[in-house]
DNA sequence: TAATTGTGAATTGTTAACAATCCGTTTGAC
DNA sequence: GTCAAACGGATTGTTAACAATTCACAATTA
C-alpha cells in the first residue's frame, strides 16, 4: 500500500517539508497540541512515520517535544538568539556560495529558475505555505550544492529564523530578492550573490 | 517492563548519548553497517526506540542514513567545512557564555566541577568514550544554561567537529583546558572564560 | 571464465495492538 | 462548599508481527 511513487525516504521527507512549511506559514496555532493520529490519517500512513517526522521537526526547532505530551509549535527565538542565528546563517550561506558557485552547471541554473518560478507563482497567489517552502528550497539548493554535510545544520538555523514567516507580507520584495540571487549565481558573480543572499536573510 | 528509573525521554537520550560517545571515540569502524536488532538486544528494548536514536544521530551528523540500508558512521568534515564549523562553534559558545555567566549559581559551579571530576577520571583511565561524553557534557551545560533553544544546533556542530576524537591523545591537555574553563566561569570572568573556550575548541 | 539471473536469508520499513501516562471529570470525605 | 483522591477517555510510548527491500551467493548461460 504505497502512496507515493517516490522512495520511502522521500515520503518521510515530503511529510517533513509539508508540515514545516505549514508551521512556518503560521497555519498552526502556537498553543494547540499536535495529534499524531490526525496527521496519520491525513497522510494515509500509520503513526510510526508521523512520529519520525515530528521528531525531526522537533530537532529542527520547528516543534517542541515534551515527554508523553507530544509536540507543539515552537516559539520564535528571542532577539539576541535571533541575531546570532542570523549571523551564522549568513556565514554558512556565504561559505556555501564560495564553495559551489564555480561548480554549478546550466542544469543548476535551470533548477534554480524553476524554484524561482514556483516562488513567484506562490507569491502571486499569496500561498504562504508554498512561499516558505520555495524560499527554503532555493537556499537549500545552494547549501546542498556546496555540502550536503551542512544541510541539516543550515536547516535548523533557517527554520528557527523563519518561525514567524506568517508576519511577512511584502511578497514582491521576496520575489525580487530571490531574482537577484538567481541572476548573480547565473553570472557566477560570487560577490554579488553573497550580497543578494545577505540582503535576503533578515 | 521499565528498565530505567528515569523518564522515557531520558532513556532515549541516554541511548543517544551512549552511542554518540562510542562513535566519536572511534569504537565503531567507519565502514561497518549498524544493525538495529543487535542494538535493540544490547539496550534491552525493541527496534523502535533504537530507530529513533539512530535517526537523531543521523540528523546530528554522527551517522549517515541511507534508505533501506540503515546507517553507517559518518566521515569527518572536509577541512574547509571544519574551519567554518569551528568558527560557528566558537561564536555560539562565546555568545552562550555572555548570556549565562551572570545567571549562574553556586549550584551550577558544583555541577561543572562534577563533570570536570568525571572527565579527569576518564582521562586517567584513558576511557575515550567517557572522555568524549564528559567533554561534550561540559560545553552542553553552558550552552543549555544560556539557551536550550540553541542546544540542538550546537550539538550538530560539536559532534561533527569531534568526529575524529579517537585521534586525540593529549589527555592531560584536555583536563587542564577544561579546568581553565571551570575556573574562569566560577570567577564569572567572561573574557577569560571565552578565551579558555576558544583555546579548547580546536 | 565472466557475466547475468534466480533464490533465499538478512535487514529495514510499516503497521496494528497493547502498555503507560496524562488530563479533565466525578466522587467522596471533611 | 472545598479539596483531594479515584475513575475513564484520550494520547503517547513500546512492542512484535508482517511487508518490502537489499545483499550475498549459487546456478545458468554465453
Amino acid at each position: 500500500m504505497q502512496l507515493a511513487e517516490q522512495s520511502v525516504r522521500s515520503m518521510r521527507e515530503q511529510i517533513v517539508d509539508t508540515l514545516r512549511a505549514e508551521v512556518l506559514a503560521g497555519a498552526w496555532t502556537n498553543h494547540a497540541p499536535v495529534r499524531e493520529q490526525a496527521l496519520a490519517e491525513r497522510f494515509g500512513v500509520s503513526r510510526g512515520p508521523i512520529r519520525d517526522a515530528l521528531q525531526e521537526l522537533s530537532r529542527e526547532g520547528v516543534l517542541v517535544y515534551r515527554p508523553n505530551k507530544g509536540v507543539r509549535v515552537n516559539t520564535p527565538p528571542a532577539e539576541a538568539e535571533r541575531q546570532l542565528l542570523q549571523a551564522m546563517r549568513r556565514e554558512m550561506e556565504s561559505f556555501c556560495l564560495s564553495q559551489c558557485i564555480d561548480q554549478l552547471t546550466p542544469t543548476d541554473d535551470e533548477q534554480l529558475a524553476d524554484i524561482l518560478a514556483e516562488l513567484t507563482r506562490a507569491c502571486d497567489s499569496g500561498d504562504l505555505s508554498s512561499i516558505a517552502d520555495c524560499d527554503l528550497a532555493m537556499h537549500r539548493y545552494l547549501v546542498r550544492s556546496a555540502s550536503s554535510e551542512l544541510e541539516a545544520i543550515w536547516q535548523s538555523i533557517a527554520s528557527r529564523l523563519l518561525m514567524d514567516y506568517s508576519r511577512i507580507d511584502r511578497f514582491d520584495q521576496i520575489v525580487s530578492e530571490h531574482e537577484a540571487i538567481v541572476e548573480a549565481v547565473k553570472q557566477r558573480d560570487l560577490k554579488s550573490a553573497q550580497q543578494a543572499i545577505n540582503a535576503n536573510i533578515i
